[in-house]
This record gives C-alpha cells, structure tokens and sequence, in this order.
DNA sequence: GTAAACCCTAGAGTATAGTCTAGGGTCAAG
DNA sequence: CTTGACCCTAGACTATACTCTAGGGTTTAC
C-alpha cells in the first residue's frame, strides 16, 4: 500500500507542507517517487510518521525527535539504558520549564492579589508600583 | 544624571544590542542624544528600563511590556481594574502553559517508567514500541 | 597623535516549527 | 479537451527575542 502526500496528510493529520517541512529537516523521506515525481509512502512510512506524532505530542523538539529517531532504527545496537536515559534528560529539561512557569505564575498572583481592582486612578496601583521598583 | 548606552546597560545587565533592539520596538527612547548622536539616557529612562526588565522577570513578552507601559505612562486615565485584569489575563495565558507541560510531563514519566533501563537491546524497549503505536 | 574603547546605522543571522506564495506540471471526470 | 483537485520546487514570511556583522565616527588616556 502506497500513498500520495495528501493521503498520508489525511491520515496523520498533518498538513502536506508539515511533511514536505519534515522531509526538508531529516525526519521522514518518502520511500519512493513515481514518474511524475510524487512522493510515494510506503507502509514503514506510515508508522515513522506516527512515530513523530506521537513523539511531538509528548513534548520533544523536532532535534530530539530525530535523536529519537535514531535510537528506534539503531534499536538492536542500543540499550533500554540508552533509551530510557534520553526520555529521562527530557524530563528534567521539562522539570526546569515547569519550574520556571510555577516561578512566574506565582510572581503575577503576588502581583494581583496585592491589587484592589478598583474602579478608581491607577496612580497608586501596586502592580505598577512594584514593576517600576528599583530593586535590581 | 545621563548615562550613555553602554552605561546604562552595565547599570541594567542587559547588552546595549537589547537595549537598541527595544528601542527599534518602541520600548524605551533616551530622551536626548549628544552632538555626536550618541543616546543619552535620563533617569526616567532608567526607571522605564527598570519596569521593562521588572516585567520580563514576571513573564509578561514584550508585546505585553508594550501594553504595560501604555497603561503606566496613562495610569491617570485607567484604573486598578484596567491594570488586574490585564495581569489576571496572562495569568490565565500561564496557567494554560501550565497545564501543557504538566501533561507533558506525564506522558514522559509514564513513558520512563515503564521502560526496565536494562543493557540489552532496545528492541523490546517499551518507549520506542509506545511511540511507534499508531493509536492515533 | 594614536590606539583602545566606545558609539552609530542598517541589515543579516539564530532557533523553533511551520505556513504561504508563485509558477508550473499531472491526473481523473465529464 | 478542459476543469478542478492534486502534485512539484524554491524561497519568502510568521512570531519571539535577541545577537552579530560590516563599515564607519568619537572620545579618552598615554
Ligand atoms: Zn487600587
Ligand atoms: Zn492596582
Ligand atoms: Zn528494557
Ligand atoms: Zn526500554
């Protein structure tokens, strides 16, 4: 079973340009052209293309997704010690990020809550107090 | 007091590059320039410097910053509700962010854990089979 | 009086992840 | 045999926030 870009893009829900992108950056090559020179998927394309997918809906970068990539093809060369170690240097990247988030989330509701939201001059708001403060 | 580009950004620990780059966006203008056209920073301008670095601290973009600074330039004419509920907005912004990475996170762990971590080949590795699964 | 350290502008480059456009070829249906 | 839906390429454009480069002028210290 082969298919035509717009038949995988259907299928994967992605769009064509996504996969030409892909193809552009190392993901994903279409294992064949016909005369025409269409892009031909064949099956194993398929599942590399779900591959993607799924890797990007749990948070790796396109980067990471070709290392990953890497590892799947290589996989009898490479340990679950490898493997597990890439996902585990993912999640504290993601760890970091959350931090950072949780930092300015906090930041913005000490900020709020020290507002009285009035209706009146915002010539004594604390939130523009205290981003004018000279602390630094 | 005025200060030349490069003395305000040791002052601010920002680079003189940022500094002209806010300018070019409409952040911060020095009040007056030399005879020889270097930029001369008043101290209103580093109070404005200081509430634009104040705010990247706490998350807001620089497109917000924008927005910040307009309702701090006419916090006369705009009131403590105005200023809230912008705050309140990207808080509402950073919690979705939150959430995104929290699940993020998940799928990551799960992922993890279910891998052994073992020296043998990755073939069997439980993450490469989850992300190979076409579910989707 | 010259060299280092500083300043200027305009514009290109970086990273991320695509999306869109122009200009043209291909294929199936009616 | 033509129309619409699809395919191709190369390259420009989006957003975010800078950073760097080239090619000059200025200031300051020795
Ligand atoms: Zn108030
Ligand atoms: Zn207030
Ligand atoms: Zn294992
Ligand atoms: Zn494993």
């Amino acid at each position: 079973m082969t298919l035509k870009i717009g038949e995988l893009a259907a299928l994967s829900k992605v769009s064509r340009d996504t996969l030409r992108f892909y193809e552009k950056h190392g993901l994903i090559t279409p294992s064949a052209r016909n005369a025409s020179g269409y892009r031909l998927y064949s099956d194993a394309d398929v599942h590399r293309i779900s591959f993607i997918i799924s890797a990007k809906e749990v948070g790796f970068t396109l980067n990471e997704i070709h290392q990953l990539l890497k590892l799947e093809v290589t996989k009898d060369e490479k340990s679950c010690q490898d493997v597990k170690q890439f996902v585990d240097d993912k999640i504290a990247v993601v760890n970091q990020r959350l931090a950072e988030i949780k930092r300015i989330k906090t930041s913005l509701q000490t900020l709020s809550n020290a507002c009285c939201g009035g209706d009146k001059p915002a010539t004594h708001c604390t939130i523009l107090e205290a981003l004018s403060d000279q602390t630094n």
